[in-house]
RNA sequence: GGGCUGUUAGCUCAAUCGGUAGAGCAACUGACUCUUAAUCAGUAGGUCCCCGGUUCGAUCCCGGGACAGCCCA
């Protein structure tokens, strides 16, 4: 077995043994961490040099030793802990033999110790604990990456990622934004009286998207379920049961492909909020994003890849039809039939579409093609055809597109939301469609009736927008790949 | 699903027009009591992703496969 060890893991899982043998556990489990480093730093991390001459102060903490700098009877070593760095010196003179030699015999690079000592400052004048103690608390027993390169093959990272996360501190940042970016969210719409729910995550009748869930089976029940495509369903029945303002954040599952874009499963927003339409909504989104961005970046304009950003209010707002006037360079009398548009995608060589197709749907495959790429900045898109709306509410004056928006940001889609439909008569016809639509795709699809009996027991008018976390995260931390932004992305497991 | 590219030491990367591979870091041995990727000297470390084929000989050429990345659908 030892053949099939690198030489580096055979040699420590060797003083492995001997720290036992010595009767040192190198898995101990007894030391209580009083302090963490950031603390530590927050105390003292203004003090002088002559502070620590005539104070002395002692000081007891525990992380990774990230690396070892060794001059033979002494030696600095950086430690690290969850919060924040420390350096650390080690010296031969005035520690007890035992201690310097379990120091210098059995640490390596790796290893997590606790250290007791005091603080002093070096001639350079950084913060250091002077080491009086040591103490093995895990051994590691494969070493670290390289120190200045880290490590860089992706797969690794990913596979890997704990790996990632000792050895690349970008890495530590981007999901410490994360969970920042996700308490912003939070606590913003906590201000706003929005309730905090959970829905079912495995559902019979997997609804309010169009998407290929991931099926499952319940045995005792000897029930297929799936994997949620998206809470929306839920979310409304409780808006109908009293709760006035609900939100998830959760998980979502679609059985799609996997992209720089797109995880088979991503987390979302979306929240609800009873007497406001989908134009309230624009702006409390608006508010949201913009805030979030200055808290998160500390400024409205922040940069993505070769972009810059401008979250500054009021983001740009354009009907889905003028976009691609304005910004797609159509003329108006160039996609005013189905006939017409539905040539410009043939000639484009669009899959996917049929003579048969309503203008609308040819309207918005259009705008995913031409617009979509192009709108950098954040921009609501409004006035999307209803054919594509199916739980959307219809406009009261233009029957063929429905209250709803889309925000797009580095041409990407980041939210949709849109007035509810709430009227269970119309939603009943228009479930019937989408479900024949469904079929035809071979995805499951029936109609969700107690939904509609929701429906009938009244929804009141209401305004619901889902914002994907991810997306969301990977403008804000300037991320390329999805992947980059979810600490553990699916992959294929290896053999 | 299709196309292109990649996989070499623990890590980051070289090299080979087909003759069994090299550097830095890490490791090990030695020197060194204020370093910041410490420094200096030396040593060791490889199923060149896997399986076949061609060849006297394959990490390299050919075929198949695995995994990954990018682009397209």
């Amino acid at each position: 077995m030892d053949q099939e060890l690198n030489i580096i893991e055979k040699n420590r899982i060797d003083k492995l043994k001997k720290l036992r043998e010595n009767g040192i556990n190198p898995f101990s489990n007894k030391f209580e961490k009083k302090e963490n480093i950031k603390n530590i730093k927050e105390k003292y991390g203004s003090k002088d040099k002559d502070f620590f001459e005539n104070n002395r102060t002692e000081v007891e903490t525990a992380g990774r030793i990230i690396i070892i700098r060794s001059f033979g009877k002494a030696s600095f070593f950086r430690l690290r802990d969850g919060f924040g760095e420390l350096q650390c010196y080690i010296q031969k003179d005035g520690l007890e033999a035992k201690d310097f030699e379990l120091f210098s015999e059995y640490v390596d690079a790796g290893d997590i110790c606790a250290v007791k000592g005091h603080l002093f400052r070096t001639k350079t004048n950084e913060l250091t604990i002077k080491v009086e103690h040591l103490e093995i608390l895990t051994k590691s027993v494969l070493p670290l990456p390289e120190k200045w390169h880290g490590l860089k093959d992706i797969e690794s990272r990913f596979r890997k990622r704990y790996v990632d996360l000792i050895a690349n501190s970008e890495v530590r940042e981007i999901f410490k934004k994360r969970a920042e970016i996700i308490n912003f969210i939070r606590s913003f719409l906590n201000s706003y009286d929005f309730l905090e729910v959970e829905t079912p995550i495995m559902q019979a009748n997997p609804g309010g998207a169009s998407a290929k869930p991931f099926k499952t089976h319940h045995n005792a029940l000897n029930l297929d379920l799936y994997m949620r495509i998206a809470p929306e369903l839920y979310l409304k029945r409780l808006v109908t049961g009293g709760f006035d303002r609900v939100y998830e954040i959760g998980r979502n599952f679609r059985n799609e492909g996997i992209s720089i874009k797109h995880n088979p499963e991503f987390t979302m927003l979306e929240f609800y909020m009873a007497y406001t339409d989908y134009k309230y909504l624009m702006s409390f989104v608006e508010k949201m994003l913009s805030e979030l961005s200055m808290h998160i970046c500390g400024s409205y304009t922040i940069d993505y890849g070769e972009e810059k950003l401008n979250f500054e209010p009021p983001f740009k707002r354009i009907k889905l039809k003028d976009s691609l006037v304005e910004i797609g360079g159509f003329k108006p009398d160039e996609i005013d039939s189905a006939d017409k548009v539905f040539g410009l995608l043939s000639a484009r060589n669009t899959q996917g579409i049929s003579k048969t197709d309503a203008l609308g749907e040819l309207l918005t495959i259009l705008f995913d093609e031409i617009v979509e790429p192009k709108l950098i900045n954040p921009v609501f898109i409004t006035d999307y055809p209803i054919e594509s709306s199916p739980l959307a509410r219809r406009n009261d004056i233009d029957e063929t597109v429905a209250d709803r928006f889309e925000l797009f940001i580095a041409g990407r889609e980041i939210g949709n939301a849109f007035s509810e439909l709430n009227d269970p008569l119309e939603q009943e016809e228009r479930f019937k469609s989408q479900v024949e639509a469904k079929i035809k795709e071979g995805l499951p699809a029936e109609t969700d009736n107690d939904y509609i009996e929701a429906l009938k027991q009244g929804l009141p008018p209401t305004a619901g927008c889902g914002i994907g976390i991810d997306r969301a995260v990977m403008l804000l931390t300037n991320s390329y790949s999805i992947r980059d932004v979810i600490l553990f992305p699916l992959l294929k497991p290896i053999k």
